[in-house]
DNA sequence: GGAGAAATTGAGAGCGCTCTCAATAAGGAT
DNA sequence: ATCCTTATTGAGAGCGCTCTCAATTTCTCC
């Protein structure tokens, strides 16, 4: 099939380029006969717009980045990108954008790709995944696209972000505990230097001094989102005879549900578990675990609503979408009954 | 910072259009002395060239795109999809592409979005996630753009593809419990309808034969790659008593054990067992599973290093690349030893 | 039927860049 | 110093499209 410009089928279809152009871009005025005959040659030779070109004038591509910097932990395990990426897509699907995804693997990758992409011109729009480096704030404020961030950033104000309810989430969690009568809570946090680590053990630290149950140091182990670094956390914690853990994220409650079997004890008997996230089938975990879901589908979808709404109606004063958690009661915390509050 | 374009950098350098255009392309035609003029002013301004505008005449955009079609599952749970992306993005990374992500939720979606991703001018090249549905092929043909399966398409011939060894992969999983001395060995296939599945399958078959093992088509449950799908397929199994499960999937293998402990049995003890992938941990498993090793992030790589080879260098006969698979022997099949050949 | 308003169409500029080709500058050989 | 070869530079066309604005056609109404 060769390729035909606007301009050939102006010519076969014997009018002028704008008419085409009309045409194809669905323009009120004009005549029935014209598009019509229009339509046909369009048909008949498969014509296809130039992307390109037509870019280049109407300086939009249609083109929105995800883009996931160095250092995000995970990406290739935890289940909370996939999940991401089909929010996302499906708002890209529904609004007619076509997504690029770039991951960066090292500083290098990031020093010399990252040009390309929040440049103007090839992306009208950027998501960029939060890091807990805050080192980006220096070059933001260079890029040529507007952008928002998923999840909240680290040291960066004056940003739009979508983010979920970490704080509350993780206070929910804690809340319940509490209310079944465990007095000794522990956490297994993530990493404190990203803010979902660390709002997760705000919220914590806020549930437990509010209901004045044991707040010790000791009962917080700091790990960093892996199973791996959750399962040595968890070690160290059992020590210290906890009658519950909340672990701030499901990836890790299979690292804590490992170290517990060790020792010989039994979920929810022994200790209460609840974890974060719910993006893990109870297979996967052996457990039924008592969990605080996130809603991250919606988050990515709402991500990319803000976005099209700056680079459809220009810049616009930071905001802020914080999506709320809901606690799953499941076994894992000796009580399989929601309550209420 | 303001926008400036190739034209504003040559008057600020006091030279013509086409020698900023050498400095930018380096090319080598150019005076020293005129290239360092032109190389700090476009230091001071920030120049970046406009990318739609240099794709509009090169008509290469330096994008790829990642399509999964409607109807690939598990696209949001199973761990073989952020791999390959892995190996993708690190391939695009290398040769200065960025990936765009098509993901099809519906055959709404795909009717209506994919003309946009395979028509030419946006794309230099596509990468098409291989699925069960053959109706494909006549769209094909009108792409107008050169693309490669990731896995081997069904009920197409004539294009370039990478694909793991299934067969072989699965052949050496039954050769090993065979070796072992487990006579009747069990299978639980994916689904049928993609070659993965079916190839899988052939392997099981052919090693059985071989070997001159029972081969009793009450030992194949077909499931569908799902956990769940896995778990009712091993329950009718088991009736059987099986000596031997092999599992055409890691996150099957999740199903396979549950069924299996339900039964109140033991791995490898009772039971042995061989998984495929090598995706999941031995904590998300609660078992030291053996499995079938595929090179996925290999895989993605070389999807794109052929994709760029037809790009850049024309159209090419179909090829096909096959990675070799590798058992990794733990302790779900009753032998923590690998064995030769 | 004709003036004026409204709808439709086409000419042409321009988006920012690359690249060919001719013009100019520099270098070598006699 | 002069002629020829080679390296460097600039002018200008053109990639395929959108969009303004003026020209043309069609419609209304008296």
């Amino acid at each position: 099939m060769p390729d035909y410009t606007l301009e050939d089928i102006a010519k076969l279809a014997g009018v002028s380029r704008a008419t085409v152009s009309r045409v194809v871009n669905e323009h009120p005025n004009v005549s029935e006969k014209m598009r019509l005959r229009v339509q046909e040659v369009i048909q008949e030779t498969g014509y296809q717009p130039n992307l390109m070109a037509r870019s280049l004038v109407s300086q939009r591509t249609k083109l929105i980045g995800l883009v996931i910097p160095r250092g995000v932990h995970g990406f290739f395990t935890d289940p909370y990108f996939p999940k991401l990426i089909e929010g996302i897509s499906q708002a890209c699907n529904q609004y007619g954008y076509t997504l690029t995804l770039s991951l960066f693997f090292s500083d290098k990758d990031e020093r010399e790709l990252l040009p390309r992409v929040t440049q103007k011109g090839l992306l009208d729009g950027i998501i960029v995944q939060a890091t807990g480096l805050g080192n980006q704030s220096s070059i933001i404020s260079q890029w040529g696209v507007p952008f928002i961030f998923a999840g909240r950033p680290m040291g960066i104000s004056d940003v739009s972000y979508v983010d979920v309810d970490n704080r509350a989430g993780a206070y929910s969690a804690i809340a319940h505990l509490a209310h079944l009568g465990y007095n000794k809570i522990a956490t297994v946090t993530g990493a404190l230097n990203t803010t979902v680590g660390a709002d997760r053990l705000e919220g914590y630290r806020q549930a437990i001094q509010e209901r004045n149950l044991e707040l010790d140091e000791n009962l917080i182990a700091e790990a960093d989102f892996t199973e791996f670094g959750a399962y040595f956390a968890a070690k160290k914690l059992l020590k210290q005879s906890p009658e519950a853990i909340f672990v701030a994220s499901d990836t890790m409650a299979l690292g804590v549900i490992k170290a517990i079997k060790e020792e010989g004890l039994l979920i929810p008997d022994d200790i209460a578990l609840v974890g974060f996230d719910d993006l893990l089938s109870a297979a996967f975990l052996g457990t039924q675990l008592t969990t605080v879901r996130q809603p991250i589908g919606k988050f990515g979808f709402k991500a990319v609503e803000m976005l099209l709404d700056i680079i459809e109606n220009g810049p616009q004063p930071p905001r802020r979408v914080i999506f709320d958690t809901e606690l799953v009661i499941r076994e894992s915390c000796g009580s399989p009954f929601p309550y209420g509050n």
